[in-house]
DNA sequence: CACCTGAAGTTACTATGGGTAATTAACGAG
DNA sequence: CTCGTTAATTACCCATAGTAACTTCAGGTG
């Protein structure tokens, strides 16, 4: 009822509205930008993330950013709950072969809980977001190669090899989640299981490691 | 002097043009989609691609199809090249450590050379061309799997695991290209050699192999 | 040779989405 | 009370993927 004088609805003009300010921060926009993604596939356009989150275009550029960083803020979000679901994973574990696979499965069930996600965050073609895929592999990398090093330098082997291959190793991650998303892979715990074998023993290694 | 009557140039009416057929077919397309692609970077619209080849738009849809048909069909090329380098790489060779070697390095030199195009050709963010990166990776996974699974048999080992190999090294050697692509990472050789010796040995194995 | 008919092109258009400008309301300072 | 600044909205621009409408060529048929 309020002032149904003045024109309720049609046409408005442009301007601020009535009300306080907003309420949403960067948060809960990409919390939005995640259930828009969940719902409409990697494809989500910025518009849909902006109505979701009860706002407007502007408003998403304003707190936080192009698409380009819109996808990067959600890598680090994805990236942060891979090393978070490894870390509790491997909890209080030596490392060992063991631990090695559920390291590796553990990744392979996040990126199965967040299907659309990881190929919105893993997507994108622009020059922009080709070097912000790398920055995704960046976030989960670091992490790994510091644990690698430490982990190679306590062992007395040499420890110069682990950036290459934290990078080696994420790479070989996003390949298998693809797989395994695209259904066409068997069992998610078998691959696990067989990327567990080459990265323990290598190629050359242990005959007969069946399971 | 035809019918100079009938305005000469401005404002053409469309219709198809004077003059015999085009003599251009899918290969001269994506041979033009190349040259575009390594001036104007992976953000190459199919317009562009259309006035390299010095033909319209529909042609290409005609020819070629959309745009992911488009990365598709590039990315065949790219991974035919990538295994053509390899298999000359590893010519005559028994497989071993150092065959390893210059079949990664092999790979990274192709993708070094064609820096823009393999930044196309993985990018893409709709649902298409996401399941079309996975298509990319299985058109290089599955003569890589073809090789391992036969090289396990032969050597007496579960050869059960070729195929998550192979798209797990896929994987790998993706990663590394875009880290070694991006400059930021060391010399390629040597990323070759680190990734090598992860592969060959394994995390646990051989001691000591600097270089 | 006149005349259809389908294939092969072109220009022109639509639709969508990223990103920004123009515009207006709220709010605090003087 | 007024006024400038800030925060929000609607409306717009522009690029590009993809398609429709339209026009000419080629070849067969009377």
């Amino acid at each position: 009822m309020k002032q149904t004088d003045a024109v309720t609805s049609i046409a408005r003009r442009p301007g601020r509205p009535p009300g306080g300010h907003l309420a949403i921060d960067a948060e809960a926009i990409l919390d939005a930008a995640e259930r828009v993604i969940e719902h409409d596939g990697p494809g989500a356009s910025i518009e849909a993330v902006a109505v979701e989150a009860g706002i407007t275009k502007p408003i998403v550029y304003a707190r936080v950013g192009s698409r380009a960083e819109l996808a990067n803020a959600l890598a680090d979000r994805l990236a942060a709950r891979m090393v978070d679901a490894a870390r509790r994973a491997l909890a209080g574990q030596a490392f060992s072969r063991a631990s090695l696979t559920e390291f590796i499965a553990a990744n392979l069930r996040v990126v199965l809980t967040h299907r659309n996600l990881f190929l919105y965050v893993t997507g994108g073609s622009t020059e922009q977001t080709a070097l912000g895929r790398l920055g995704l592999a960046e976030r989960s990398t670091t992490p790994l190669a510091a644990g690698l090093e430490q982990w190679r330098r306590a062992a007395g082997l040499d420890s110069t090899v682990a950036e290459s291959w934290a990078f080696g190793i994420v790479g070989m991650l996003q390949m298998a989640s693809l797989w395994v998303i695209d259904e066409s892979s068997p069992d998610p715990d078998r691959v696990a299981d067989h990327l567990a074998d080459l990265l323990w023993w290598g190629m050359a290694g242990e005959p007969g490691r069946t399971t």
